[in-house]
RNA sequence: GGAACGGUGGCUGAGUGGUUGAAAGCGGCACCCUGCUAAGGUGUUAAUCGGGUUUGUUCCGGUUCGAGGGUUCGAAUCCCUCCCGUUCCGCCA
C-alpha cells in the first residue's frame, strides 16, 4: 500500500497512475469518504479526550464520575457508529490502490511492453523440423504426463531419469550463480498463512484466487517462495547496517490457475513447479541499482544456458499492484509452431509498497523507523526454463545437448539421447 | 488431538481495575572520565494517526501491552471467542 497522506495530497498523480495501469479502483469515492472520515474522526477523538480528562480529574465522587461518564460514553458511541462504515469502506478502497510507477515503464497494456534487449545466444536455424518439449522429453524418457494425469490430474507431470536430474542441475546451477553475488540460500516452509499471502499480493480465497487454500485452516500452498522469504522480515525493524539483505529460496510453487481457461500443452502452465527465487530487502535509494543487478543475474543465467531471450520493460497495464517497475525475460521456444517467446523470469522493484503492508522497516540515521524497499526476481523457474532448454538445444536425432555449465551437475553428461522406443522409461 | 503455563517497547522482563506508555536490566545514542583498550559515571531512548505551527527535531490530542468482542465512569490488569508460543502426554516421518 501507499502512504495514506501521500495519496490524499497527490490525488491527481494517484488517479492518473490508476488509469495508466488500467485498474478499476473507485479512487474519487475514496477521497470523498476520506474527507468525511476525517471530520468524524476528529469529533470522536475530541470525545475521547474528554473521557480521558474525566478519568484523570481528581476531586470527583464516584457518583459524579459515573454520571458524567455515562453521558460522554453514549455520545461517543453514536459517533463511532457513524464512523465505522465510512472507515471500513475507505480502507477497502485504499488497499486496492496500486503502487506508483517508474517513468521508464511504457504506458499501455500488455502488448505495449517494450523489448529493451536480447540475450547473447542466437536463435538456432534448424535444418530439420523442430520438436516441441513434450515430444523431446517423452522420447527421451524425461517426462510422463499420462501418469501425472492419473495421479493428480491435468497440470501435473512427472520428471523422470535425466528429466529429474536436469531439474536438480538447473536449480543448483542458478543457486550457485546468484550466491556469488551475495545471496544467502534459504529453504522455506511451503505453506503460509492467509495474512502473508495477502500481504505479498496473492488472494488466498474466492474466485480470483490463483492459489491453493487448505480447507478449515489458515494455511495456503505458496505460489512462490517470495511469499515465505519476504515473510521472514514482516513486522520487523531491521538493522540497516546489514542491508541489502539478499536471500534466494528454492521451493515448489503451487498455482491453481483457475483464472486461465486455456489448456496450454505440456508443462508451460502447470499447478506445481520448482523455482529459485531471489528476494532483496534494502534501503529505498538502493532499490533501483539492485533491480538492475537482479536483471543482470537473470540474463547471465540464461546466457550461460545458451538460451535466446529478449528483455521486456513491462508496460503499466501489466504491472502487478506492488511493482513500481518490472522486467521480464522471455525465452525463445522454437518447439511452438514457428517458435515464439515465452515468459521465463520476472523481476520487480516494489519500492516500499509491499514493506508498508507487511511492516518491514529499518532505522534511519535519526533512529526513526522507515519502510524498507523490497525486490524480487526469478533466478530460474523450472518448467519454462526447461522447455526453452530442451527445445533450443535439440538435435536432428532428437537428442538434447546439455549446456556446459550444467554438465558438472549432470555427472559430466554432455547430451541426453532419445530412447529407442517411446514410453520405455515409464 | 489432550493438558498446563504463557504472549508487554530493538531485546530480556516487572506489572491483577484509576497520572503505567508502562519499573528494572541489556542494547542503542549523547556527553564526561580515560595515553590506548577494557571498565566506570551522567543523561537519553516505543510505534502510529490527526490537529496546530514562525515547515518547526516545539506544542495539543487520539490509538496501541497477540487479535477481536464484552463488563466498567475508568482495563495491560476482569469476562468471552480466536490466533500464536513453550512444556508434558498421545500420534508419527
Amino acid at each position: 500500500m501507499l502512504d495514506r497522506r501521500f495519496v490524499v495530497e497527490h490525488a491527481d498523480q494517484v488517479r492518473k497512475n490508476i488509469a495508466n495501469r488500467q485498474m478499476d479502483v473507485p479512487f474519487d469515492r475514496f477521497l470523498e469518504l476520506e474527507e468525511e472520515r476525517k471530520v468524524l474522526q476528529q469529533q470522536v477523538e475530541e470525545q475521547r479526550a474528554q473521557m480521558n480528562e474525566l478519568t484523570k480529574k481528581s476531586g470527583l465522587s464516584v457518583e459524579e464520575r459515573r454520571e458524567q461518564g455515562q453521558v460522554l460514553k453514549k455520545s461517543l458511541k453514536d459517533l463511532e457508529e457513524r464512523l465505522a462504515p465510512l472507515a471500513s469502506e475507505a480502507e477497502s478502497i485504499f488497499m486496492r490502490i496500486p503502487n506508483l510507477t517508474d517513468d521508464a515503464s511504457p504506458v499501455g497494456e500488455e502488448a505495449d511492453s517494450e523489448t529493451i534487449g536480447y540475450g547473447a545466444a542466437e536463435k538456432q536455424e534448424f535444418d530439420f523440423t523442430a520438436q516441441d518439449h513434450i515430444q523431446l522429453m517423452e522420447n527421451a524418457g524425461m517426462l510422463n504426463l499420462e501418469a501425472a494425469a492419473k495421479v493428480s490430474g491435468s497440470g501435473f507431470y512427472y520428471l523422470v531419469g535425466d528429466g529429474a536430474l536436469l531439474e536438480l542441475a538447473m536449480m543448483r546451477f542458478a543457486l550457485d550463480h546468484v550466491m556469488k553475488s551475495g545471496f544467502t540460500p534459504v529453504l522455506t516452509p511451503d505453506l503460509a498463512r492467509d495474512k502473508l499471502m495477502e500481504g505479498t499480493g496473492f488472494v488466498p480465497r474466492g474466485n480470483e484466487s490463483n492459489t491453493y487454500h487448505l480447507e478449515d485452516m489458515d494455511l495456503n500452498l505458496i505460489a512462490t517462495s517470495e511469499i515465505t522469504l519476504i515473510g521472514m522480515f514482516a513486522d520487523e525493524i531491521l538493522d540497516a547496517s546489514n542491508f541489502p539483505l539478499k536471500v534466494v529460496g528454492q521451493s515448489h510453487c503451487f498455482r491453481s490457475e483457475r483464472a486461465h481457461g486455456s489448456a496450454t500443452r505440456g508443462i508451460y502452465r502447470v499447478h506445481q513447479f520448482s523455482k529459485t527465487e531471489m528476494v532483496v530487502v534494502c534501503l529505498p535509494e538502493q532499490a533501483e541499482e539492485i533491480h538492475m543487478e537482479m536483471r543482470k543475474l537473470e540474463q547471465e543465467i540464461f546466457d550461460a544456458l545458451g538460451i535466446p531471450y529478449r528483455v521486456l520493460e513491462i508496460a503499466t497495464g501489466d504491472l502487478g499492484a506492488a511493482a513500481y517497475r518490472k522486467f521480464d525475460l522471455e525465452a525463445w521456444m522454437p518447439g511452438r509452431q514457428g517458435g515464439s517467446w515465452g515468459e521465463v523470469t520476472s523481476t520487480s522493484n516494489c519500492t516500499d509498497f509491499q514493506a508498508r503492508r507487511l511492516k518491514i522497516r529499518y532505522r534511519d540515521e535519526d533512529g526513526k523507523p522507515k519502510y524498507a524497499a523490497t525486490l524480487n526476481g526469478t533466478a530460474i523457474s523450472i518448467c519454462r526454463a526447461m522447455i526453452a532448454l530442451v527445445e533450443n538445444h535439440q538435435q536432428a536425432d532428437g537428442s538434447i545437448k546439455i549446456p556446459e555449465v550444467l554438465q558438472p551437475y549432470m555427472n559430466g553428461k554432455t547430451e541426453i539421447k532419445p530412447l529407442k522406443e517411446k514410453g520405455q522409461a515409464a
